[in-house]
DNA sequence: TGCTATTCA
């Protein structure tokens, strides 16, 4: 019970708060009232007060994801649970809350009992009892999906950016679906993408629940089914479309001219610079210049000639402020897009698709998009990633173009011909079918799919895809022979990991093993960005291989992991100063921490670590071995041999692999064999996360 | 022997 002075104070903090809080939502109504959907919110509220699917169509600025929750918010149906809305990206879902919660005029999140918008997301939770509407990451839905199979708590479901088509959205809309037509036929679910397609979306709610036998596309054929549209839902399929409600809303957008070239180029680079300089001399200022390219090298390569050039550009034309953008950049580097260029200069900013959905940059007038993206693709046979350049769909590069009219009407330079545009695919492939699906098999099973392949998939994934990860999981005793999830496979996936790196974080808890808190240690650097920072120069190199030189590891990168995060753990004054002098990226060994902190409390909480267990002081031989062969028992497939030519070859399969260049034992003296964790195929097929092995270690667990 | 598109739990 409060006291009588504590709810007098509480009143008092309450109304000058909620003064402030109505000025501003006051304030806010006028540009909500400008959007372009604020005058269909009658339609959208009579359409799910019929239908319990609707499928909504806007492109950006037309204000779904802020104003779709607050128009749903005092419906009938709505009253006693919340909303959901998912994002991809935790800037999104926490920068929409915020915007949504000024927009309502009420207290964000946690800060007050009486805060009726909220968030979540990994490592940052801000809800309240009165939450209403919550945003949340897509993993974190899933999360929940785990503990509350039936979504109890809400009333609607709202899933943005339906048209990335992640593996968690296609993963949320099957449970959905199965969730409408069994226990939950009362909860709303609102699709929301970009592309203005949303016919097989439709189909995929209208079709009944045991869905007709597809043939799903065959796997491994070169270029894959490319030109085909994404799309698991023939034309005789039933429809019973009484039940969903479509809506397309324009969005607001300037006018962007674009212009293709003539005749196709066979290199780019040189066609970029050409038009950037183009640009730069013809067009006014201000304006700044986007340029969509594949990655971190021909960025830099690009970047350097443009520098160069501009040296001899006189003093009549503007300066030139290049500025690269990826995501291995340090975060002051990155944050350099969001300041206002000195006087007469223009911004030209080299960027990955980073800038496509991640990173809204301001001020850009002019795209120069090259039409290419680096696009993980797994091998199912070879059990490899590759990451290879490929064409972009033409969503992507309508996307791109989308870049420049956001401010002011722009201008985008295909340097591409328009022929070749059409071409292109229309849509980016959906995720599902890109990648290793042991974890979305897991993810299902674990909430109560037992037969995979009857899973409402929006695009099916081909069989051999599925089998693979059926026995890839059967491998890890995450499943049991009649393939139902196992003890193992349950605790497996609760956790914020791959299943072979959850079932390493098992087998360091059995008292054989023992090595838990090191494992964990490990296993967080393996799930966060790289933690050595990058060189580009012979001599960064040389000073790198010096300020790391205590924490580097010959028996390998999982041994030197561990060094580096008790080293980092360790170091109580200063710590970023720490990771400047020993070259690693502060920024990563945070997330590493982050990490850690919250495996650490999972293992806890599933008895796996005891209440007062401590990291030990020294790591001494017999432990190292234990750890090595904790990641032995993961990724008993990923192990190489050394072969009389000097070449490693894996056991399964009998491929060469090359150590990566980013490897602490690229370069050193051979071994008999290597475990690694990745497998990936960019120029050639390496080995990334790599440790020796002995094959005597092998045999042991094998046994 | 020479290198990592991008998110997320």
């Amino acid at each position: 019970m409060e006291s009588g002075a504590n709810i007098k104070r509480k009143r008092e903090d309450d109304s000058t708060g909620r003064g402030h809080l109505q000025q501003k939502r006051i304030k806010l109504l006028e540009s909500r009232q400008q959007l372009p959907i604020w005058h269909r919110q009658k339609g959208i509220r009579d359409a799910l007060r019929e239908h319990n699917v609707l499928i909504l169509s806007g492109e950006t600025g037309s204000g779904k994801s802020t104003q779709i929750p607050q128009f749903l918010l005092d419906q009938p149906w709505c009253r006693s649970k919340k909303i959901a809305v998912t994002q991809p990206r935790r800037v999104a879902a926490i920068s929409l809350a915020r915007r949504v919660a000024e927009e309502m005029g009420t207290p964000l999140g946690s800060s007050s009992p009486a805060s009726k918008v909220g968030y979540s997301v990994r490592f940052d939770e801000s809800t309240s009892p009165s939450t209403r509407i919550k945003f949340l990451t897509e993993g974190m839905l899933l999360q929940e999906m785990l503990r509350d199979k039936a979504l109890s708590q809400y009333s609607c479901v709202v899933v943005d950016e339906v048209h990335e088509r992640s593996v968690n959205i296609d993963l949320i809309l099957g449970f959905l679906r199965q969730l409408q037509q069994t226990r939950r036929k009362d909860l709303k679910v609102v699709v929301m993408s970009a592309t203005a397609d949303v016919d097989s979306l439709r189909r995929f709610f209208a079709a009944k629940l045991s869905m007709p036998e597809e043939a799903p596309p065959t796997d491994e054929q070169p270029g894959g089914a490319d030109d085909e549209s994404w799309d698991g839902f023939s034309e005789n399929d039933q429809l019973e479309t009484t039940d969903i409600a479509t809506c397309h809303v324009e969005g607001r957008q300037y006018p962007v001219v674009t212009q293709y070239l003539d005749n196709p180029t066979d290199d780019v680079i040189e066609a970029a610079l050409h038009r950037i300089f183009q640009i730069h001399c013809k067009e006014p200022t201000p304006g700044d210049v986007l340029v969509f390219m594949t990655g971190q090298e021909t960025i830099q390569a690009l970047q350097k000639l443009i520098e160069d050039l501009a040296q001899g550009l006189t003093t009549d034309y503007p300066k030139m402020l290049v500025l690269p953008l990826f995501a291995a950049l340090p975060q002051a580097a990155q944050q350099l897009i969001f300041q206002p260029p000195p006087r007469n200069t223009r911004k030209i900013i080299l960027t990955t698709n980073i800038a496509e959905t991640s990173v809204t940059v301001p001020g850009v007038k002019y795209v120069v998009d090259t039409g290419k993206a680096k696009v993980k693709q797994f091998r199912n046979r070879l059990g490899l990633d590759s990451l290879l350049v490929k064409p972009i769909s033409q969503s992507s590069a309508d996307q791109r173009k989308g870049r420049a009219g956001r401010e002011a009407a722009g201008q985008c330079y295909r340097l591409y011909t328009e022929a070749s545009y059409k071409t292109l695919d229309k849509d980016n492939k959906p995720e599902i079918l890109r990648c290793d699906l042991s974890q979305a098999v897991l993810t299902m099973k674990a909430r109560g799919v037992d037969d995979v392949l009857d899973f409402p998939f929006l695009t099916p994934p081909p069989q051999e895809a599925m089998g693979k990860a059926l026995l890839q999981l059967l491998q890890l005793n995450a499943l049991a022979e009649d393939g139902k999830i196992s003890t193992v496979g349950r605790k497996i996936a609760r956790l914020p990991l791959t299943p072979a790196l959850g079932r390493v974080i098992l087998e360091a808890a059995t008292s054989d093993m023992d090595c838990l808190l090191e494992v964990i240690d490990i296993v967080a650097c393996l799930s966060v960005e790289h933690i050595f920072t990058a060189v580009d120069t012979e001599e960064g190199r040389e000073k790198a291989q010096i300020a790391r030189s205590q924490l580097l590891r010959r028996e390998g990168d999982h041994l030197t992991y561990l060094a580096a995060v008790q080293a980092y753990a360790e170091e109580q004054s200063d710590r970023r100063r720490w990771a400047n002098e020993h070259m690693i990226s502060h920024r990563a060994m945070q997330s590493v921490m982050d990490v850690r902190k919250q495996l650490t409390a999972q293992c806890r909480q599933a008895k796996l670590l005891l209440q007062d267990q401590e990291v030990r002081a020294a790591t001494d031989e017999a432990t190292q071995e234990r750890i090595l062969k904790c990641f032995l028992r993961g990724y008993s497939t990923k192990v190489a041999r050394l072969c009389p030519d000097g070449s490693y070859k894996t056991f399964t399969g009998n491929q060469t692999v090359a150590i990566h260049p980013s490897s602490v034992l690229f370069g050193r003296k051979k071994v008999e064999a290597i475990l690694y964790n990745q497998f990936v195929y960019t120029n050639k097929a390496y080995a990334r996360d790599v440790s020796v092995v002995q094959l005597r270690w092998l045999e042991e667990m094998l046994q």
